[in-house]
DNA sequence: TTTTAATATTCGTTTTTTCACATATATCCC
DNA sequence: GGGATATATGTGAAAAAACGAATATTAAAA
């Protein structure tokens, strides 16, 4: 496990897809399969698998087998700074496209095991 | 004056000179000029510009000019999401390199009007 | 054991971003 | 006006990142 600096949360929510990912992730309050995060963000599979295995590998999420599903979750040792941080973008999200959407499309994924 | 957005802010702390740039400010708590910030992270001045203006246009700093200085600050009208997480990456960069060394050259920088 | 569903990875390309270096602008002071 | 200081920008080249499409891996189910 790496040891998460400012710089490597900085380049998780600097690409869109990445934002759109930690976002759904941090109002959903729980962890997500691959399935479900494709069907929210409306996007092709491997796009997200890249983006999610960058975030894995820098520390910000962590991850749970369950069979052929893979759950993807916030890193329940993120740093208190790191969650303020994420608290702060979910704040300035809110309302907004396509943050809003993803949320929307998220509870009719009915993909999960 | 565009709207800041989550992704505009993303973008300005992707970079690690930006970083340290708007640490900088934040921890100053007070406008800075180009030498000040040029003396602080030591690097030469057209790269600092360069960061500046990025920062500038997507409404994360303001400019204030004072004869030749032009100084920088946090733009004062930012949204206080984008405040938290500017505090939240001030919290997790305090007691770090390259941040105390660029606060530490700074108290020493004597260019200001 | 073949098939199906979920997820990951490889590869070559394109786009985006950053950089160094030179030069330009702007202001002040003489 | 001319020199000095502070700051900004123009220009390619180099580096980094993201992409689409095809394919590989893994586990469950039939």
């Amino acid at each position: 496990m790496p040891e998460l600096t400012p710089s490597d949360l900085a380049f998780a929510v600097a690409d869109p897809t990445r934002l759109r990912l930690l976002m759904l992730l941090h109002v959903a309050r729980r962890e997500l399969c691959v399935c479900e995060l494709t069907a929210s963000l409306d996007l092709d599979q491997p796009k997200i698998s890249r983006h999610l295995k960058a975030l894995r590998e820098r520390g910000v999420l962590s991850t749970r087998r369950d069979g052929q599903w893979i759950h993807y979750r916030l890193d329940p040792q993120l740093p208190l700074w790191a969650i303020d941080v994420l608290r702060g973008f979910a704040d300035g999200t809110t309302g907004q496209t396509p943050y809003v959407d993803d949320a929307a499309r998220l509870a009719h994924a009915g993909c999960a095991p």
